[in-house]
DNA sequence: ACGTTATGCAAGCCGATGCTTGCCTGTCAA
DNA sequence: TTGACAGGCAAGCATCGGCTTGCATAACGT
């Protein structure tokens, strides 16, 4: 189960806005689940984005390590990890040690 | 000439690889010129990307802020820009942790 | 002037990606 | 059990993005 953590899948998950969206409302509210998230982004954020979306989305920031789940029930809770982030930053405000691809 | 800069153009342009090898590059050494970015591109990176395919990808981080230009003759130096980075990642790192622990 | 050098522009190809559609599995309450 | 609820899986489609190809432009050296 440990997919190996890219780079690069980090920011192709935040070249979307609706995944950034999704990562506002779990800053906002951490800990929700699909449903939730769908509507408080139809609501708050006029999105018109169906359930099967938002949950491609949520999958492609779990693959990237930016949303952790946690099953109970038959609820999915999401949570988010702001750890993958503060590395891939520095790589270019101080000296570079350079990473592979 | 003012163009917007949105925060999305800032994370496409970071999810390409060859992209950040670019941004690695102007790192180690600023304001070189589009054929010094291939020839290191290609010797210390073996990436076989042609003179147009890098030259977009300069378009694309220029687009995002990343990179600015300075024209001198026949040649166009490429500096990084770090400044888009900055704001762009604390939008989720100041998590008040409503409900951690 | 001539050729070379450094870069720009635009159309086209093709794989990647976001979204939809449809159906299926599992969980809880009445 | 029956039904509603929360979520998952997979195929198809349309658009986007990276790259190539080919030609054009401008600045230098001789």
């Amino acid at each position: 189960m440990h997919n190996v953590l890219r780079v690069g899948d980090v920011f192709k998950a935040l070249a979307d806005p609706t995944r950034r969206i999704i990562l506002d409302e779990l800053t906002d509210r951490n800990g929700q689940t699909l449903f939730e998230i769908c509507s408080r982004l139809t609501t708050k954020h006029h999105l018109g984005s169906s359930r099967q979306a938002i949950s491609q989305h949520l999958d492609v920031l779990e693959a990237a390590g930016l949303v952790e789940t946690r099953r109970e029930g038959r609820y999915k809770f999401h949570y988010i990890n702001t750890a993958p982030l503060e590395p891939i930053i520095e790589r270019w405000l101080r000296n570079p040690e350079k990473d592979a691809e």
